[in-house]
DNA sequence: ATATAGTATATAGATGATCGATATATGCTA
DNA sequence: TAGCATATATCGATCATCTATATACTATAT
């Protein structure tokens, strides 16, 4: 598939990009804001968001701390760089061009050519 | 991913049942079209396409049948079936329902959810 | 006539994204 | 104090797709 053999399979790292643009969270926070912001369509499973975030964090897309903020608890919060704010531009970008062409296809081909 | 673990990984089922939907195709033309159709945004790889047909006639989705039609050479042309249209309709409507899920997130949420 | 490129179908093995299962530990509540 | 939600983590399995490879026929150029 040209532009991304895995979008969609692919996307799931830009979603999370996508929640960090604002400000920064930690891991179970993102599975439920996900949902949340998603109208459940998405549920987003701990054994695919963590390993993601490591290899996110070891690209520098990401960096991470700890914090009790306004928790009792400490929490691990993950901060977008300004090399994964890179990436989330470069994936929002892939993401239009795709879904594009696929609704040109479904709407019967914007060229129509031959056939 | 609720809706269905592969869709773009899995879009490619649907964009091939599409294509089947108005006429009757062979492979490698199926490969032509969605290229062309796609503005070459797609370039589906034989491999991945013959063993899918292979898939989907088993399933009973296509009925294939040899043709020589208006060609010097005998090619293996695809048809939909009822069940075919059926499972089109569905991975259709997954498709709509993912990308506006997908959407909703890139554009902040629509349920700005507590956070 | 013959080499080359394009058409056409097919299969096997590799890769990579995601999931399910499992583990661990903490905090809250009944 | 038992049970449930929160929170992070890893491993093995699964599945879609790709690359590479194979075969064979057709058309075109040399």
């Amino acid at each position: 598939m040209a532009i991304n053999k895995s979008l969609l399979t692919g996307s799931t790292t830009m979603l999370i990009l996508k929640l960090l643009e604002i400000h920064d969270m930690y891991g179970y926070q993102m599975i439920e804001q996900l949902a949340a912001r998603s109208n459940h369509t998405f549920s987003l499973k701990a054994g695919t968001l963590y390993p993601l975030l490591h290899t996110l964090e070891q690209q520098g897309m990401l960096t991470s701390y700890e914090d009790q903020a306004d928790s009792t608890r400490v929490r691990k919060y993950y901060s977008l760089t300004k090399k994964g704010r890179g990436m989330l531009a470069e994936k929002q970008d892939e993401w239009r061009k795709y879904t594009s062409a696929v609704n040109q296809v479904l709407q019967g081909g914007a060229n129509l050519a031959a056939l």
